[in-house]
DNA sequence: TATTGTTATACTCTATAACTATA
DNA sequence: TATAGTTATAGAGTATAACAATA
């Protein structure tokens, strides 16, 4: 039996993030935050231990694009970087009460929108999208 | 029973669409191209019909966006631009040889990298992930 | 010397607003 | 007036290379 015509998966895999991304960005903004911003604060408040290569390499940008991120945020007054204590070279980011806040805001839309993507979809759905979301980064290379 | 911690899929669907477009990305330019010239080469040949606003709709930006690309795409002798004959105000877009070439060598290298994608995937697996992800287009509000 | 992070610079993709040409 | 497309301008995100500070 053929198989139906279907385009290449990295293609419709390409324009679903396109457009969720985009659907996502436009709910972060109303909160006030970008994806960049989201997935900044996201890595510092959950690995806290981290320094900021890994860090960088978490949310898979180089370590002098997270610069200029935490320069802007800095700038916003949403992070302080201090040295640390004991060693020296790496730097320590902490949230002021204004990032703890836009944290929690930019949460709430995260929990709101992935409450709304996941409409319709079963539990056993979730777990083969992951499943196979995971193989496809297999297949192009990615360790994690 | 309690089912497994799991980050949220719009994470997971961002950071996996993030590497595997990468991983294209450097296929293309290998062969000499880019994702939007790739997508441009291919709306053109593929509906030859629409008019640049329907292209760019499809690709999924704006007009002025397109404009951008053919511009770039018609400096480097891939494409010429000319009225229509009876329409004037619309624009036909032809594909010079180079052009030609150029999208006979960027469909080898994507036809080569969804065969990397799709390794280890069954028939049914990929029509599964074509579904969900169908599905997450949908609720975002996608009309497609 | 090696590691951590920053600065300087620039590129790509995208967008909006104002414009021209055509209908 | 409405539509198709372009130009001008700008902004966000990213990258590389060179640098400073620390170990």
């Amino acid at each position: 039996m053929m198989s139906p015509e279907r385009p290449p998966i990295g293609l419709t895999l390409g324009s679903t993030a396109k457009v969720v991304s985009r659907a996502f960005d436009e709910a972060l903004a109303v909160a006030g935050g970008s994806l960049p911003v989201w997935l900044t604060l996201l890595s510092v408040k959950t690995r806290k231990l981290a320094n900021q290569r890994k860090i960088a390499a978490g949310i898979g940008i180089q370590g002098a694009t997270l610069t200029h991120h935490l320069n802007g945020m800095e700038a916003e007054g949403l992070l302080v970087r201090r040295r640390h204590p004991t060693n020296r070279r790496t730097h320590q980011v902490e949230l002021t009460e204004a990032g703890e806040a836009l944290f929690v805001r930019l949460l709430e839309a995260a929990i709101a929108f992935d409450k709304r993507l996941r409409a319709g979809l079963g539990e056993g759905e979730i777990a083969d999208l992951d499943r196979l979301l995971a193989k496809l980064r297999a297949n192009v290379g990615e360790p994690g």
